[in-house]
DNA sequence: GCTGATACTTGATATTCGTCAAGTGACGTC
DNA sequence: GACGTCACTTGACGAATATCAAGTATCAGC
C-alpha cells in the first residue's frame, strides 16, 4: 500500500526478479505491503516464524545473533536488500534477530506467495536458488574471515573493502557506527579503537565516521585481502545481487546483507 | 559407472531427489560417475572451477578454507552427503578445497545437467532451494557458535551433540582425529587438549577417540546448548538432508555438511 | 551556555589463546 | 624386539582479546 512506482521499478531490478515475467513479478508482490519503522526497531525476534521475505528500501538493518546474554551482528544491510530468504524457503523460524539502525522503509512479501509462486515457476525457482547460493557463499567467506584471521587484520580488509566500494575516493566514510561495526568484526568496541590506532603506522588516519587510508599499498601488505575471501567489487553501477555478486567474483551487492561488511 | 544400484537407491534417498519424478532424477544422473579415492586425496582446490556436484558415498571428506599459510576446517562430511552445490548452482569457483579423510567413495553429477535439470523443472529447483536454505542456516549456526562460545563452550556443545545423534550412549566415539576437530571447533590441537582437560571438572572423561560424559546435566550448564545454534537431532533413521534438518529444528542431517560438527 | 546522554577512547588488568618445546603412547616396519 | 612415525599431551611463555574503569568528545534539549 501507499507505494511509489519507483519503489516497485528498485524491486524489480533485484537480481531476484530481474529476470522474471511480470506474471510471477505480479503473484509475488500481491499482498505486499510497504512500512515505514524508527530507527532501533525490531523487526525479527530469534526463533520467531517468519511470514514475510523483507526488503530494505531504505534506511539500514542489522542481523544479529545471540546466546548467553551476548550479541553478535551477523550482517549489515543497506538499500536495496533482502533478507530471511532461506528461513522463507523452509517455512521456518529465524535463526537471528533484525533490528534497523536508522528510520528505515521496509517491503514486505508474503512468504506464502513466493513459496507457491516458485513451486509454479522453474525460472523463478532457479532466480531463488541463485540468490541462496550467493548468500551461502558470502556466510563461507564470512567465516573464512573470522577464523582465519585477527582482529587488525579483519580491520584492514574492511577499510580496503570499503575503499573499493566507495570508488577508491581518499578519505572513506564509515557506513555505521563504530560500536555496530566493532560487533559486526567481531571485537569489542574497545579492541576496535585499539586496531585503528595500531593502524595508524600503516597510515591510517580516524576522524569521527571518515577515514583516510594514507598509504592503501602499505595496508594492503598487511590486509593481504583475497579474492576468496573478500569479494570486492567496483562502485555499485545498479543494484546489484549477491549472486550476481558471486558469480563474477570481483563484485559484491547488497542482496542478503554484505556479511563482511 | 560400475555403480550399484544400492548405491542410487541411497542417492535417490537424499531430500534433494526424493521427489524428483524418474525423469529428473534419470537427467540429472546422467552422464555422473562414481569414483575411489584414497585417504588423503585432494578431490577440489579453493578457486578451483567446480564441474561437478560431488556426493560423498562411503568415507569421509573435509571442506577447508585457507589464507596465508594457514588452513581452518568449515565441514567435516560423511554419507550420505552432497557438498559445493552453491558453487555449482552459479557456475562459480570453489571457495573451499576438498579432502578426503579417509578411503572413500564419491559420486560425481555433472554441473551442467543439474542447472539445465533445474531451468525445466520447478519442482527440483524448489528442491535444490530448500538445500541450499538449509546449507545457509547450517552456516548461520555456524558463524554464531564462533563468535558467541569460546573454545570450551564450543567443545562442550559439540560432545553434546554428539550424544544426542550417537543415540544418547555413554561412551561416544569422536568420529574424527582430534587435530581435524581442532580445526572444525577453531582451535589449536593443543588447545583442544586442554579443553578436554578442563572438562574432567564437569565428568568428561577421555580415553582414545572414547568420550564419557560423566555427568551430562552438569555439562549441559555449561554448554548451554540452544536449538538456534546447534540444531540437534534424533540418530538417522534414514538419510536426512539440510533442509529437512532445518525444517524439523530438531534433527539434523548430511547433506552439506555438518557444520557445526 | 549548561547539562545529560551517548559514543568513543585510553589505560590497567585478567583471561583466552597460540606457539614453541619436550615428552608420552600407539602402531607399523624392519 | 628395536626403531621410527605420528597423534596426542603437557608445560612454559608470549600475543591477542575481553573486561573494568576512567576520561574525552559530541550533540540534543533546556
Amino acid at each position: 500500500m501507499t507505494m511509489r512506482a519507483s519503489d516497485l521499478d528498485r524491486v524489480k531490478a533485484l537480481p531476484l526478479f530481474s529476470r522474471a515475467s511480470p506474471e510471477v513479478f505480479r503473484d509475488v508482490t500481491a499482498g505486499a505491503f510497504l512500512q515505514r519503522f524508527p530507527a532501533g526497531t525490531t523487526l525479527l525476534m530469534e526463533g520467531d516464524a517468519v511470514d514475510f521475505l523483507y526488503v530494505v528500501l531504505d534506511g539500514a538493518v542489522e542481523l544479529q545473533g545471540s546466546w548467553k546474554e551476548k550479541e553478535t551482528t551477523l550482517a549489515l544491510l543497506r538499500p536495496v536488500s533482502t533478507f530471511i530468504l532461506a528461513a522463507v524457503v523452509l517455512d521456518a523460524d529465524a535463526l537471528m534477530s533484525a533490528r534497523t539502525l536508522e528510520r528505515s522503509e521496509i517491503l514486505m512479501l508474503s512468504g506464502e506467495a513466493l513459496r507457491r509462486t516458485m513451486k509454479q515457476d522453474a525460472d523463478f525457482s532457479f532466480a531463488v536458488a541463485q540468490e541462496l547460493s550467493g548468500c551461502y557463499r558470502g556466510l563461507v567467506r564470512a567465516v573464512k574471515n573470522q577464523k582465519l584471521r585477527g582482529g587488525v587484520e579483519r580491520l584492514a580488509n574492511y577499510l580496503i573493502t570499503q575503499r573499493v566500494r566507495q570508488g577508491m575516493r581518499d578519505p572513506i566514510v564509515l557506513p555505521h557506527e563504530k560500536r555496530v561495526l566493532a560487533s559486526l568484526l567481531g571485537m569489542s568496541p574497545e579492541n576496535l579503537s585499539r586496531a585503528f590506532a595500531s593502524l595508524s603506522s600503516y597510515g591510517v588516519a580516524v576522524h569521527g565516521a571518515e577515514v583516510s587510508l594514507g598509504r592503501p599499498d602499505a595496508l594492503e601488505r598487511l590486509a593481504r585481502p583475497h579474492p576468496l575471501i573478500d569479494n570486492h567489487m567496483p562502485p555499485p553501477p545498479g543494484a546489484v545481487g549477491k549472486a550476481e555478486s558471486e558469480r563474477w567474483a570481483t563484485q559484491t551487492g547488497r542482496t542478503c546483507g554484505s556479511v563482511l561488511g
